[in-house]
DNA sequence: AGATATAAATAGACAATGTCAATATTATTT
DNA sequence: AAATAATATTGACATTGTCTATTTATATCT
């Protein structure tokens, strides 16, 4: 009833769809990401994406929610059983964030770029609660002595995973060691941040 | 010998362009600022840019190197005499820089767009540096006690700063109270950072 | 001053893109 | 089998960035 099987010629157009738009999106960055390239990579008419994807920007939020759930579920892979103490685990999410970012640097700028996005999508906000929810309880959890709230935390967290990774990944950051400790700096900041909230 | 006045119609076109991109962009943000567009808006052919932009990225960086310096003046004026204690300094500092960025949100994102702007342009990484130097100088005046070097602990606040703004201006996060001190959030965020480095 | 070079603006063209409309083809339902 | 819906195709259009050729204004030189 809902099954489509070879329909015209495809039958996964909006999967090869999403997959032409990834590769594009690897290589090339999100600019590269047109509606006529992917229908191009797919082997289709340049209007055919318009059956599966309204405008360029339902296939870019389509991108996104595939790679937003993609870090939500290891996240909440590590956060269930990823280590025993909450403070281990809320740096085991820290840096995994930080090493998919600088993995695929595309892919987490487009999570991004709400300009790109269909705002109307709840989806990705949905998603984003999948790590935020937990964190929040992890914060919690670890109970530590600060005059701020576990949210607050979380928040404080993410922005500073976020802000580091923006700016590396936008060149004004490079990699680099840590002066004092020798450690690569993400790792010292994250630690010393850690350590500071008293968990 | 090198006074330009009135060549042709205009005399300042190069000025009144980056005037009406500037308003563009605040209005409708950088998708509206096309080399036609402030060619319309000041009022002559849809080339005349080309003459003092070599392309759609020149004007973007021609104002992003005019945002970027009206906030490294803005934060030099601070840091050289905005008050009394380093820590002071950097709170004023970290809360002007705040409040432009939500105040102007357009110019903030831009700043950052590298994909827009022109990576040979070396201006706007000497703008940032004329930011993070003597903010890592505050860190050492400061001497505060973490196990982290001065340089680590600036990229650390504007990582801080740059992350929670990139997600307040993009609506993943939405102004708050911290549900502990009762606070603006990123105050309370900011103040607990900054008490944590012991200073 | 007058000739000439340079700078600055114009008009026109081109390919690429997003998107719409009209049409054709295949699947599904009745 | 017929009708309907879903899916794909071709063609068109306005917009954009950018290139070339051309015109006009300013500056320079003898």
């Amino acid at each position: 009833m809902s099954e489509k099987r070879d329909p015209y010629h495809h039958g996964q157009l909006r999967a090869e769809l999403l997959k032409a738009g990834l590769a594009l999106l690897d290589g090339e960055g999100v600019d590269a990401v047109t509606v006529r390239a992917v229908a191009r990579s797919a082997g289709v008419a340049h209007s055919a994406p318009a059956n599966h994807f309204k405008d360029r920007r339902a296939l870019l939020t389509g991108l996104a929610v595939e790679i937003f759930r993609g870090r939500a579920e290891a996240a909440e892979r590590i956060f269930s059983e990823g280590a025993e103490s909450p403070k281990e685990r809320i740096k085991l999410f820290a840096r995994d964030w930080l090493a998919s970012g600088l993995a695929f640097p595309h892919r987490y700028r487009l999570i991004w770029r709400r300009d790109c996005l269909d705002p109307q999508n709840t989806i990705l906000n949905a998603e984003m609660d999948r790590i935020y929810d937990p964190l929040v309880a992890l914060f919690s959890e670890a109970g530590g002595q600060v005059h701020v709230s576990p949210q607050s935390q979380a928040i404080a967290l993410w922005s500073l995973l976020h802000g580091y990774l923006s700016m590396r990944l936008n060149g004004n950051l490079v990699e680099g060691l840590d002066e004092i400790t020798g450690r690569p700096r993400e790792d010292a900041i994250l630690e010393s941040w850690l350590t500071s909230q008293n968990i």
